[in-house]
DNA sequence: GGAGCTATGGGTAACGTTGCCCATTATTGG
DNA sequence: CCAATAATGGGCAACGTTACCCATAGCTCC
């Protein structure tokens, strides 16, 4: 079943045929009505593989980080529900956590001729990063670079690490504990959203004329689990911690409630990213919200105005966070 | 950069070169040697949607209900691990709860002549699914149903909520209830791992000549608070709630937490796939664990099986759930 | 020593689609 | 009424890869 088929059935030759299919200039609505109808008819379906050699495949790749955080499925149904209406399909990568599993990935979708790629955070070099959006249009979101030759979409992380540390410190907190995700690589510390977000902590807690107080562990549940403990052992012990990310929190909930601890009544606790865990009732985790869906949309957008002008000038685009309290915030006891 | 540029720089024929990319019969060491060389000098990478043209793309599509249900990662890790030192790539499509995304998602894959997939707990009419396999090579997860052309890999799932029904039940507990997910396609309730496990629940219960007691919502957490609702409002209160699965039982504890009822103190929760979640402490939600990694690794291993010889007899695994029991259960008040 | 192997290498025609070109006919403008 | 232009349709080569064939050379075995 090949457009030669359709093209046969509808007694017309194979380049108006393709013509029609593309909604390319220089086919008469009769024509494409007939086309139309022969397609119907047969069923016929443009094979991918063919069109990618020739070009385009109407597909889009995007690149995540870890499958398991569920901030990721907000962005994911933003791109999708952007593209819903379009000939575009959207495929997913399986999660990569290092830049390894990353570049085999990226790889895989270049090879695969994809017109299109969304990277959510990825973590590799800033040159390598560069070179592949030269290859293939990408939009970046959530890493704060910038480039000439793609896209970003970012949500203001240093604004919303200064949302939580306001309000705990409003609350009436002095000790109030960060636990980020461990970098040393420099370009990570000044790029990735879990270093802004700590950057974003440190200036605002020196605003407020507070000291620091840090668990350098990972954004997973294992980490949240590790970060609390390293913490609730250090002579002082916070009265508040701001977890990076929600997931993390949930890891922290494991480790008080493990060491006996009642939030928000001993210590407070904070996340990020607003996923729909934190709103559980017997969690009710005070986060950020980065507004997932609507960062997924924009990076769907900014990816379709790059597939159709790739040269054209790239866009920064920043969103602001809002903080959504909840029963794990209290003032200290 | 293409394989003809590799045969030149080699100083071969582009057939010798095809052979040793595809690790092909009739290419001696010599030949494999010069070749690999210049593949890594020019960092050649073979175009797959050419590939795709002639046959291969090695590609493997995964398609999953439910991107936020934490139980899918799981195995999805299985399926990549398998794959792992294969020459087959892994993507997913996104999230589809309805017959008509699957349909899009699906075909999307078969246009991009994708070599096999993997089909999560599909609710496509059986006719549909048998077209498909017989399109593509296709294995399918969770759903019990049986074909010639596709194999299939399923818990079981009455065995499972039976482990959960007899647990209950040796703890003392005489009303159990039940939160299913909605079913009246009679295809699906004989078929849908979510059917077949309430199902399993209605005869345990029988078996023990206890009384079914069920509420028929969503497996989603919006499903588990909705049937939690319903079955506190019922006048005989369950002292124990078997929930079909752990993102049900997340909502679950919402509404038990909203109606001021301690867990287990006032009432038992159970859940359904160990999901990492069911394992946080303040959760520790008591569940059935299905073996997630093991059901992709199998799928993955079935699937290649497949894609190599396609008219082979279908296999059905089946695996045996076992029960995880945690805090959220106990002797009835 | 010749028939029949195996091992090795290459030539060539596809796979399905589309971009570029040209041919024909209708339409416009002066 | 003719030249210029627009609208419409089709021919053909090419995208990068591989499956199928054939050619040659060296070997084995009676």
């Amino acid at each position: 079943m090949t457009i030669v088929d359709v093209a046969r059935h509808a007694g017309v030759s194979t380049t108006a045929a393709s013509k029609v299919l593309r909604n390319a200039y220089g086919a008469s609505p009769a024509m494409r009505a007939k086309v139309q109808q022969a397609i119907e008819e047969l069923g016929y379906r443009p094979y991918a593989a063919a069109r990618g050699l020739r070009g385009q495949t109407y597909t889009i790749g995007v690149l995540l980080p870890d499958i398991r955080n569920p901030f990721f499925p907000d962005i994911i149904d933003g791109i999708t529900d952007a593209l819903r209406d379009t000939d575009y399909h959207v495929l997913l990568g399986p999660s990569c956590d290092n830049e390894k599993d990353e570049a085999k990935i990226t790889d895989a979708m270049v090879d695969r001729g994809m017109d299109g790629i969304v990277l959510i955070a990825p973590v590799m070099s800033p040159r390598r990063l560069e070179r592949l959006a030269k290859t293939i249009p990408a939009v970046v979101v959530g890493r704060h670079s910038r480039s000439a030759h793609f896209d970003t979409v970012t949500d203001d992380d240093v604004a919303g690490a200064a949302l939580v540390v306001d309000h705990l410190a409003d609350l009436g907190h002095r000790r109030i504990a960060h636990i980020e995700h461990h970098e040393t690589d420099p370009v990570h510390l000044a790029e990735m959203p879990n270093a802004v977000r700590a950057d974003g902590y440190r200036k605002a807690m020196r605003a407020r004329g507070l000291a620091v107080d840090i668990a350098s562990t990972s954004y997973t549940q294992e980490g949240g689990y590790l970060g609390a403990r390293q913490l609730l052992a250090r002579p002082q012990r916070p009265t508040a911690i701001f977890a990076g990310a929600d997931i993390v929190a949930m890891g922290v909930l494991t480790a008080l409630s493990e060491a006996g601890l009642s939030v928000p009544g001993d210590i407070s606790l904070a996340g990020y990213d607003n996923t729909s865990f934190a709103a559980l009732g017997p969690i009710s985790l005070t986060s950020v919200d980065q507004a997932g869906h609507h960062i997924g949309a924009h990076a769907a957008r900014l990816l379709q105005e790059r597939i159709g002008d790739r040269s054209r000038p790239a866009a920064q685009v920043k969103l602001s966070p809002a903080l959504v309290p909840r029963r794990t915030t209290a003032p200290p006891p």
